[in-house]
DNA sequence: GCCAACGTTGGC
DNA sequence: GCCAACGTTGGC
């Protein structure tokens, strides 16, 4: 099994709206590396970390799971959509997804801070500056440890 | 609101 | 295939 830290806007979509609708695509996602992740290396069951970027405070609110097989992304179709994709063709999809459902919202948020100031987390790609990336793989310990610190059991 | 970091685009 | 310009991310 492998571990995740999947970043998302509260204000777009927080731990609280995965818990109210229990299981969501996670569509959108228009970086090779981020869908690579979706679509080649996630398992159905592999959980997550939830993080909250471009929050006040950033950080671990709670745990997700993949669940199902990746698929591709409906909203690329959608001339609608922001993330429409003209040049992705149905034959050939560029951009894959796949389901996450909630698991559990920590008791205790773990902040961007509080993970810098550990010196094992804060070896998290989270934690290294210019970390763009909305998908990055955790290492089984550092999820473990986000886990402790967050007051949840896996 | 600022700005560093980084991915993407497009001219050549 | 290089690289400057541009757009986006996201912490602060």
């Amino acid at each position: 099994m492998h571990h995740w830290l999947i970043k998302s806007e509260p204000d777009v979509f927080s731990i609280d709206d995965l818990a109210r609708v229990s299981r969501e695509p996670w569509s959108g996602v228009r970086n090779y590396q981020a869908r690579n992740f979706m679509w080649k290396d996630m398992k159905s069951g592999d959980l997550a970390l939830f993080y909250h970027s471009n929050a006040k405070p950033p950080g671990v609110f709670g745990v997700a799971r993949v669940v199902g097989e990746p698929y591709p992304d409906p909203t690329q179709f959608d001339a609608a959509s922001e993330y429409h994709d003209a040049k992705s063709k149905p034959e050939s999809p560029r951009w894959w997804l796949v389901d996450f459902e909630f698991v559990a919202t920590f008791p205790t948020p773990v902040t961007l801070e509080s993970l810098k100031a550990d010196p094992v987390l804060g070896e998290m790609m989270v934690c290294q500056r210019g970390t763009r990336l909305s998908i990055t793989p955790v290492d089984p310990l550092h999820f473990k440890r986000v886990c402790k610190f967050g007051g949840w059991k896996p």
